[in-house]
DNA sequence: TGAGCGTCAATTAGC
DNA sequence: TTGACGCTCA
């Protein structure tokens, strides 16, 4: 074993060092950014069992993502060996479906229940309404779904929500719509993701035999990103934790950024009044960044209100500087950074050590353009891809047939997969005798002759494909049988495989490729599978290769989906945290965008600020060694044109953080409340139309300035064409040509407020080429020269 | 069945 | 502006 209790005081700093042995009640660990709190909580768990004897499959440690829990895993493996395998380390969502499969019984579940995601929630949704006859146009049953999720968060049943006023149609409708969905999910032994927290709930309250089982198993909880649970899930802890001895979470509450789906970090805030005796363990030392990036954080952090005083230090003092790039419009953006990008190559910096951020991912385009032309080898961060394709999903639908053939999403997703003739009003008439019947849809396939309507040809195809389920759910039944085998014979029987050979296309055989490929990745899965055996509970039932293969499918992204070859990642705001990297650039710094609109105005509160602050946070803290702040004076959103201010954010970062951007010369750093001001000459409205007009957007002058000053922000003089914190959409116009006016020569010195003294080199109408030194040339507008 | 067209909406996204 | 979706027509 690699792990000895005695050195722990040289591994870790005074703070860690108390919470990874705090022993006996309740403790809450503030971990801030990069505080090193995996560190703690693996190191935790390690003198648990090693220092306190704790078997290890005593501890239940949850994460929310697959590949937090996997960090987690594989650093206690390295300090536990094989031990570390009978902690159950994984997600909320791992953990219910586990503990499902086991007791779910109980509740009506069968242990073969499949996990629907969006799109068979979706589809699911949509069949309900039908079925109800509610107009989807009327009621967007994502809305319903988003709605249903959101109570699920909150553990409210359709009961729950029947006692509520509702005062649209939505909510009228949704309690019976929630109801149904249910009920449709229980017909196919189906759930989905919120069931998996909130059934367990249901199996915990309505059983508390099974619920004292686990109890007196779990001596032990650990819960990662603590700030980020939900109703449901608190409650999952305080039963299972009861009065909280052996509950150890660990969370930042300016990490908070998850309020939108269901997050509550009054769960974190009032973990000490909610667990009598409570210990607290500040973590506010910094392993991470440089004591630069902590304090631009901190200064934009500590305007929120309502949270855990803290301050991250690190001994790396001082550090590279901020630098502010300030561009024309997105497609300048994106450039200078794609440009920025480029020399820190150029001057060595790895690939994956570099990141670049961006809000929305509508901002995804105009940067992965510009790094394409570029020559960058980037990527864009994403969830999973792989497991989305229609054909991989459909293979997969075979499979998750194959083993709970009562699932309808899947059957009716493959009924017609290949084209097999069996249409719409067929897949329509089935859908009813099934519905009529009570039974699943391949149960009515089954009884094709029974269903009204169907002529001998369509009862002759309807009744293959329940043969079909039938030959692969008999192969997955076999004893021995293994996800290889079934996911192979599904892709021959269905016929797919021999579809996609006839048709012959490029796109075909590409599809051909990827179920193939998932097929192998069955086999190697097989390969790689022994069925567990759980040291706390003998007794419990290990799932079949091909059951444990589907729920990896469902649960963990791709796995396989690896990065090939180094490349510089670009992804949100909100897919940064948890990550690090050397250099970081956050781009799209412009009030609306960042802060977002959605967050602003009548749309959002102080609360909804108080997030995207958290959120900007998080951004800063990803940046080890230097973080590069930029945002275009003009962007193009929904095809049209606005000017949005800088955002509040850069006001809040002190001025001397920023260094001199030589790009941007005038601009050498940034104070107390930036503010615009627009050029020299007043620029009116017209003004501001003037010269957009060019669609390659390169010869553009730069109407937007932005200076800086001492002064709190004052309201834009120079008489904004927008409020001074909205964004202002303005049309595109070109400018009457009669207007242009001329008085300049080719090798005359002319002066720029923004780009300082210059050569004209070119003129064409009224728009001038100049060459300014150390700027380089810039196609201007005469209004803005003034001869020298 | 799939290409083509009009409409409509437009954070963020883990499991 | 883009994209997702539903509907229509060949």
């Amino acid at each position: 074993m690699a792990f000895d209790p005695s050195q722990l005081p040289s591994l870790l700093n005074p703070e860690q060092l108390r919470a990874a042995t705090h022993s006996d009640g309740p403790l809450l660990v503030l971990a801030g950014a990069g505080s090193g709190k995996t560190r703690v909580i693996t190191y935790r768990i390690a003198n648990l069992v090693v220092a306190h004897g704790i078997e290890p499959w005593r501890i239940l440690a949850v994460t929310f993502t697959n590949k937090a829990a996997g960090e987690m895993r594989e650093r206690l493996e390295r300090l536990l060996g094989y031990q570390a395998g009978e902690a159950w380390i994984s997600t909320f969502h791992s953990t219910g479906a586990r503990i499902l499969r086991r007791e779910g019984e109980a509740i009506g579940l069968p242990s073969s229940f499949v996990i629907y995601d969006e799109a068979d929630q979706l589809a699911e949704m949509k069949r309900v309404m039908k079925a109800m006859g509610v107009d989807p146009k009327l009621v967007d049953p994502r809305k319903v779904l988003a709605r249903i999720d959101d109570a699920k968060n909150h553990a409210r049943t359709p009961a729950d929500l029947a006692k509520r006023q509702a005062f649209d149609e939505l909510s009228r409708l949704l309690p019976e719509l929630y109801r149904r969905y249910q009920e449709a999910l229980s017909v196919a032994g189906a759930v989905d993701f919120g069931d998996l927290l909130m059934r367990w709930v249901e199996l915990f309250e309505e059983h508390p035999d099974i619920l004292r089982k686990y109890q007196n198993r779990f001596r032990h909880v650990l819960v990662d990103e603590f700030q980020d649970t939900n109703r449901v899930q608190y409650r999952l802890l305080q039963m299972l934790a009861g009065d909280g001895r052996g509950l150890c979470v660990v969370g930042d509450d300016d990490q908070a950024i998850y309020r939108w789906r269901g997050a509550d970090v009054t769960n974190l805030l009032s973990f000490p009044e909610d667990f009598e005796g409570a210990e607290v363990v500040k973590l506010e030392r910094n392993y991470r960044s440089t004591q630069l990036i902590l304090d631009a954080a901190h200064a934009v952090i500590s305007k929120n209100r309502d949270r855990m005083e803290k301050r991250l230090w690190t001994e790396e003092q001082g550090g590279a500087p901020l630098v502010l790039i300030v561009a024309r419009d997105e497609r300048d953006e994106a450039m200078r950074v794609a440009d920025q990008v480029r020399d820190l190559l150029r001057a060595g910096t790895e690939p994956a050590e570099i990141a670049v951020f961006y809000r929305t991912n509508a901002q995804s385009r105009v940067l992965e353009d510009a790094f394409r032309l570029g020559r960058i080898p980037h990527q864009i961060v994403r969830g999973r891809s792989f497991y989305d394709r229609a054909e991989v999903k459909d293979l997969a639908a075979y499979l998750r047939l194959a083993l709970n053939p009562r699932s309808n999403a899947d059957a009716l997703r493959v009924i017609n997969k290949p084209a097999r003739g069996i249409g719409d009003t067929t897949v329509g008439r089935v859908e009813a005798a099934a519905a009529e019947w009570g039974v699943s849809i391949v149960d009515a396939c089954r009884q094709a002759a029974q269903i009204p309507g169907l002529n001998a040809g369509a009862q002759g195809r309807v009744r293959s494909f329940a043969t079909l389920v039938g030959k692969l759910a008999a192969l997955a039944a076999t004893e021995g049988s293994t996800a290889g085998e079934v996911a192979e014979e599904a892709l021959q029987l269905s016929g797919m495989e021999a579809a996609f050979q006839t048709d012959g296309s490029d796109e075909a055989l590409d599809r051909l490729e990827n179920v193939r490929e998932l097929v192998g990745a069955a086999k190697s899965w097989d390969e790689g599978w022994t069925p567990e055996v759980d040291a706390g509970d003998p007794d419990a039932e290990a799932p079949m290769a091909l059951a444990a293969f589907l729920e990896q499918i469902s649960l963990l992204g791709d796995a396989d989906e690896k990065v090939q070859g180094p490349k510089v990642s670009l992804m949100t705001l909100h897919a940064s945290k948890g990550l690090e990297f050397e250099q970081v650039f956050l781009t799209g710094m412009e009030e609306t965008v960042f802060p977002h609109s959605r967050s602003l105005g009548e749309h959002g509160g102080e609360e909804e600020l108080a997030e995207e602050r958290r959120l900007c946070y998080v951004g800063f803290t990803r940046a080890k060694r230097r973080l590069v702040l930029s945002l275009a004076s003009s962007r193009v959103l929904f095809g049209d044109l606005r000017f949005n201010p800088p955002s509040r954010f850069l006001g809040d970062v002190p001025r001397e953080l920023f260094g001199i951007d030589a790009a941007t010369a005038r601009i050498p750093s940034r104070p107390q409340g930036i503010h615009v001001v627009y050029d020299e000459e007043e620029l009116d409205r017209e003004q501001a139309e003037i010269d957009l007009g060019d669609d390659d957007g390169f010869e553009e002058e730069v109407f937007v300035d932005y200076s800086f000053d001492q002064r709190p922000a004052p309201a834009p003089r120079a008489r904004p064409p927008t409020p001074p914190r909205g964004a202002m959409p303005i049309r595109r116009e070109r400018q009457d040509p009669a207007r242009s006016a001329g008085g300049f020569t080719i090798g005359s010195p002319v002066r720029h407020s923004a780009f300082g003294v210059g050569m004209v080199e070119g003129i064409d109408g009224d728009k001038i080429s100049v060459r300014f030194p150390g700027v380089g040339v810039k196609r201007v507008v005469d209004r803005f020269l003034q001869r020298v």
